[in-house]
DNA sequence: ATCTAAGCGAGACGGTACGTCACGTCTTGGG
DNA sequence: CCCAAGACGTGACGTACCGTCTCGCTTAGAT
């Protein structure tokens, strides 16, 4: 079985394959219908047999591209997604975290919010796919995070000896932790405390942390 | 169809139901045979087929409980776990959260805590019982922490002008981001780490954080 | 178990049944939901749950007095039709056996004649309440047909040497043939076709068979 | 959802079925199925659970041939019984239509002549497969018994004034008759004397109708 | 005036079958 | 060798009734 994924690789090892090539435009349209079903219905309403019937599609043709139906739609999202890394912008480091913490909180609060959490629960550890989809949606952001710490303490206004991964943790995990419980909003509001806090013991003892 | 939850409702609205009482044998059973299909095969393997079968039980009863299979399986965690409160041991509040964040952690680390945070993405917001299940396996942990960082305020340990919410977002929101971005370990090791980076913030300009 | 069934047995066994005794209006409630229920959607529309409910009355009640849902159709049914008798009238006894021909095609071309036949072929062959149910809907026509003929005979209209079981076959086989193969219809120019066509065979020499 | 019924259309309107077309071992091993439950049990023992578990097919199989557990016990029936027809034979029409009623009665004093009536009152009127039944079990008989009647006519040996409709009625009605209302035994006397009173009332003034 | 047996409504019980949906595999003809 | 179409065996879904049972409450004849 073939089963490749559509992950492209190295040019080299492009072996000429016989028969007909796949149809991009199938792909293509296998995506938009599953993300179509997710807005409606989300993960739940994202069934192979639905998505091949939506797309004009042949079952088989969906298989030979993604094992099965929560690969379809982690993948349907990868794709819509473009993830803008937040660029370090005029004012400082901190600022940009704050902006970018708003942003994933105003992402989260809709529906979509909780089908990205569904898939991150349900997911297969190892899959390539899988991966792929934790990168985009966790750890690609963690990563400009990750940037901007270190921005910061280059500035001389965060201190230099915390953990970042830590940190890290403290700054996005509540994100999914009111997501998950419900307990409390996920606005702007919170994320600004939220970030106040974790700078607070994260400043330097020269700089006080400026807040917008 | 009254289709009752298993719920106790206030005692003042007994109205003596009529006709043959459900049969707590059977309730029992089904959840038996729940949380024993949870162990092996997680959330998945927990159909309303399966259960009824296992359980030597009529499917339609178990649908009179239930409404559907998650529910079964959230029910069968709920009446499973004991939810021992860490009360506030000799040497001070703060060595209690800290044990408190190692048991967490310690559960979770395990298959069941994949099937919990599968559960809490996939329920339905609003029913009674994911209510009743995000409050067992969330709030009531989170309302321990509120009341070990009130005692430490009180002791001085930590001071008072933060928000409580938001800290404990930060002490609690980073185990459930661990879990599902499966970016690094979820052990003692993090949380004694994690708990300290917090408190780091939250710490009176009198005392010092003890840590172990 | 008792079980009895509602017919009245012989006063002499009346052994005086201790006990509350039988409330004749739930028999009627029963009776009244069952004989509802037969119109919308015939025999099959007729379960046990439903008249129960239908009827304000508890499913064990129903099975108290009738054995299963059929049983109750078939009740229904003979405490709702009177069965009158064609008497001999004034013109003669063929022409009332034309009258009672034509009358039985009425009913039987409703839906309460395919009703009646499917119950005829439904039911178990020898309860005591098929035999009434056989006895009401088929036999007893067929006895004043008897007695009609009879009279022709000694009036001399017919002959005396036929086999009188057999005319009576083929006097009232067609209707149900009609009914279950649906192949013509069953009116009254059809009844009245059938009868010039039967007693052709049995008129005496002396006289002709008058027509209408 | 094209389901359509195995009855075959007019060969014009083939358009080349698209996709895998049906087994036709499924099929064929559904309907033995359904024929072995048949012979135990009757129609009530025809579900479709049973059927599609005992002749090793899926259960959506099935329904995709056939809408209910009735069709397909009728299409069982319909596909097993040959349907020989009654050949004018050496000695002339009517000892045929004689032979012909003695081998029906035979069939239907079996529990298989119960089924075949009750699925004959059961049926929906106008499906195309109720109405291959009824052609297969009543029409197609009586079409025999039509020539075999019209032959008779041109012998001479019955007059030809007389509505065959009815007389065929007359003919086939009684066996229904009596199988539904089991007041009589379904047997070659019983047959013989029918047709003799039959043609009692058709023969032609020149001849006698021949007993056996 | 109780006692007590049976009927009453309600409704839960273990079952069986229903008819549907989606799964993942396969088998067609055609490009 | 891919494509669409669609049938296949499998298995779970949620529902409808089945016929039995257990409740607490009449009801009314027997004590």
């Amino acid at each position: 079985m073939p089963r490749t994924p559509p992950v492209k690789l190295a040019p080299g090892d492009e072996s000429r394959p016989r028969g007909r090539p796949r149809d991009e435009g199938a792909r293509l349209a296998i995506l938009r219908a599953a993300r179509d079903m997710l807005e409606r219905g989300g993960v739940a309403a994202v069934t192979m047999e639905g998505v091949a019937q939506r797309a004009g599609v042949g079952k088989p043709t969906v298989y030979r591209h993604w094992p099965n139906a929560l690969a379809v739609a982690m993948a349907a999202l990868l794709e819509d997604a473009p993830a803008e890394a937040e660029s370090r912008a005029s004012r400082g480091a901190l600022p940009a975290l704050r902006r970018q913490l708003r942003q994933i909180a105003t992402l989260f609060a809709t529906p979509m919010g909780r089908s990205v959490t569904m898939m991150l629960a349900s997911a297969d550890q190892e899959t390539e796919l899988s991966k792929a989809f934790r990168n985009h949606f966790i750890l690609a952001r963690r990563t400009d995070g990750k940037a901007l710490l270190a921005a910061a303490v280059a500035d001389g206004v965060l201190r230099a000896d915390f953990d970042v991964e830590v940190a890290l943790d403290m700054i996005y995990g509540p994100l999914f932790y009111r997501l998950l419980a419900g307990h409390a909003r996920l606005d702007a509001a919170f994320t600004d405390a939220l970030l106040d806090h974790v700078l607070a013991g994260l400043a330097s003892r020269r700089a006080r942390v400026a807040k917008p």
